[in-house]
DNA sequence: GGCCAGGTGGCCA
DNA sequence: TGGCCACATGGC
C-alpha cells in the first residue's frame, strides 16, 4: 500500500493544538485526535483513504494519505488537501476578527483562552443537518448519545491499526429506512421524519452542498433551507455556520450562547434578544466566529 | 420531581 | 408579526 504525504504551511494565529484539543472534547467516532495528531477516513467518490495530519516545527502541517484502496490520482490528493483546508479553515484570516474581539467585552477572554482556534468544519452536509436536528430542544449530553446510536446503527464501519473509525451514514443509506428505525434510536418522531424527508431530498439531489454553495447571500441560503420541514432559523445559520462557512451565518437563538453571554458577562440572567443583536452589531462580518469561540469558551468552563 | 435542554411547526388573533 | 403550545425524553 502506498502513502503520499503532502505538506502545508500553517497561517497567522492559527495553533494546531489548540485545533486538536477541540477535536478531542468533541469525538464521536469519525475521526481520533490525540494532542500531537487527528486521522480519519475521507471518501473521494467511491474510494475511502485514510488520512492523518500533525504538525511540524508548529510552522507545517503535514497530511499523510494511505492509499487503502488503491485508487489514487491527482484528483484525490486535490480533493483530499481541499477537505483539509475547508475542516480547519486555513482560509481564514482571523486578525480583524481578532482585533474587533480584542476589545469586545464578551469575546476578550475567549480568544485569549483558545487563540489560534479555527471554526472547525462540518464538511458534509448531511451529517450538518442531522447533528443540528438532533440537537435541537434536547440537552447536549443526549444530543452527542443519539449521534453515537445514529451512526453506529446506520454508518459504515472501517478498521485501522485496530481501532474502528466510522463514516457518517449516507442521505442515500437512511432515505432507504423505514421511519420507525430512526424512531427506535431514542429521537422523537418529528425528528425522524424531518431526518428521513432530508435524506430524500439529498438522494434526489434537490438539497445539496453544491447547489448552497452557489448561493453568496446569506438571508437567501438562510430561505433556501428554511423552506424545508424541520430546518428553521437557528438550525439554517448552524449549517451555514458549521458547513458552508457563511461568515456572518448567527444562530441568535441558540440557548447555549445564551449562557456564554450571561457566563462571559457575569450576569444574572440571560440577556433578551434585543440586547444581543445590539451587543452582537460589532460582530459582524464575524458572526460565525464569535459564537463559535463563545460554544467553546462556554463548553469548557471548569 | 420539576425544570431545562445547541427549536420547530402550527394555530390563533 | 407575535404569542402560545405540543412535541417527547433525558440530564441534573
Amino acid at each position: 500500500m502506498a502513502i503520499y504525504k503532502h505538506i502545508l504551511t500553517i497561517p497567522a494565529n492559527f495553533s494546531f493544538l489548540i485545533n486538536l484539543n477541540y477535536l478531542q472534547a468533541t469525538e464521536d467516532g469519525l475521526y481520533r485526535a490525540s494532542p500531537t495528531s487527528v486521522s480519519r477516513f475521507i471518501q473521494i467518490e467511491e474510494d475511502f483513504y485514510f488520512v492523518s495530519i500533525y504538525s511540524k516545527n508548529d510552522t507545517e502541517l503535514v497530511i499523510v494519505i494511505e492509499d487503502t484502496s488503491n485508487s489514487y490520482n491527482q484528483n484525490t490528493e486535490k480533493e483530499i488537501i481541499a477537505y483539509v483546508r475547508d475542516w480547519f479553515d486555513l482560509e481564514m484570516d482571523v486578525s480583524p476578527f481578532y482585533k474587533m474581539a480584542k476589545a469586545d467585552r464578551f469575546l476578550k477572554k475567549p480568544v485569549t483562552q483558545f487563540y489560534g482556534l479555527r471554526n472547525i468544519a462540518i464538511p458534509d452536509l448531511f451529517e450538518a443537518l442531522v447533528w443540528a436536528i438532533l440537537g435541537q430542544q434536547i440537552n447536549l449530553q443526549y444530543a452527542y448519545t443519539l449521534k453515537n446510536r445514529f451512526i453506529r446503527n446506520f454508518g459504515k464501519s472501517m478498521k485501522h491499526n485496530g481501532e474502528t473509525y466510522w463514516l457518517f451514514p449516507s442521505a442515500q443509506v437512511i432515505a432507504s429506512l423505514d421511519i420507525d428505525e430512526l424512531l427506535q434510536l431514542g429521537m422523537t418522531r418529528r425528528k425522524s421524519e424531518y431526518i428521513y424527508h432530508i435524506a430524500e431530498l439529498m438522494t434526489d439531489n434537490y438539497l445539496s452542498k453544491e447547489k448552497l454553495l452557489m448561493i453568496s447571500n446569506l438571508d437567501i441560503a438562510v430561505k433556501e433551507l428554511t423552506s424545508i420541514r424541520g430546518i428553521g432559523s437557528w438550525t439554517a445559520n448552524y449549517v451555514l455556520m458549521r458547513c458552508l462557512r457563511f461568515r456572518s451565518a448567527f444562530p441568535i437563538s441558540d440557548t447555549v450562547l445564551h449562557n456564554a453571554i450571561k457566563f462571559a458577562g457575569s450576569f444574572k440572567q440571560k440577556p433578551s434578544l434585543n440586547e444581543i443583536k445590539c451587543w452582537a452589531s460589532s460582530w459582524s462580518g464575524y458572526e460565525a466566529y464569535a459564537t463559535f469561540y463563545l460554544w467553546r469558551f462556554y463548553l469548557s468552563r471548569i
